[in-house]
DNA sequence: CCTTACGTTTACGTTAACGTCAACCACTCA
DNA sequence: TGAGTGGTTGACGTTAACGTAAACGTAAGG
């Protein structure tokens, strides 16, 4: 498992922002604040697999609403310590208590999405009914 | 059907913060983007069971991470004209597209969801084999 | 009558998440 | 060689969503 199980494809910061539809503003914004990490090849940024990984995973928790530092902390989560049993068990906390969100919000947007059915459902019969009536009106 | 469909219990300014866990800045932020009107005696502010639920909706569409704008927009769409044809076209239109939105952002809790159990079962396991170690080593 | 609690408007302060701009460096290609 | 192209670090600007504070009104209670 030398290094052939990850591709070893970089990107240049350039690169990066046009293919997730951000500036590169926003990239360095995300390093500074300790979401990404790219390496460097003299000043340059040069991010790697892995680093796109994380920025997948950096614009998914944007689209659920996540502030950045939510976003960090869930990070730190996964980075962390990993050795001790103390450790471990903070972390299948908070875990748990990331899950109980996810699932809230999941039924936040079952509610919202059954309420735009119905509506939509109404509004169909609303627009059925007024162009049966035109028929009327024109065969009338 | 007078008006014994709804309860005419009315809430102050105050009663509907604390009881949201929010303030009344929030509460006239709100009224002043146009996501609320309540009614007025004198200057007060008096907020109806119908106020009540539709600072429930705007809670909702700010746990999903809308914006108050987004927010009011799906206000907007329901109490729009429906009454002419190209209206309630439009509104379909648009409805479907919240709901597009609304599926791809369930699709992304799904993953966010499958992600963390994944990891949680990882630091499961660890956390076993790290108290197994310990007990060998208390009988070794 | 004075205080207390709650409300009002107006206005300025704050934080997050960027955008924008200046001044600079490094490579490359005609 | 010089004109782009794309990168760098500051530093300041901007917008949304509030917080906070001032100055005031009003009804209840001791």
């Amino acid at each position: 498992m030398s290094q052939s199980d990850t591709s070893d494809r970089t990107y240049s910061i350039g690169e990066l922002a046009e293919e997730f539809g951000i500036t590169s503003r926003t990239l360095r914004l995300y390093e500074e604040q300790g979401l990404l990490d790219p390496q460097r090849v003299g000043t340059r940024r040069i991010y790697t697999e892995r680093n796109r990984v994380r920025l997948r995973l950096i614009l998914r928790g944007k689209r659920l609403g996540w502030s950045l530092s939510e976003i960090r902390e869930s990070f730190d989560l996964y980075d962390s310590d990993h050795g001790e049993e103390a450790q471990l068990e903070l972390m299948l906390e908070k875990l748990g208590k990331r899950r109980d969100m996810l699932n809230a919000q999941r039924r936040d947007i079952d509610n919202a999405l059954a309420d735009l059915e119905r509506i939509a459902s109404d509004a169909c019969v609303a627009l059925q009914n007024l162009r049966s009536g035109q028929r009327k009106l024109r065969h009338g």
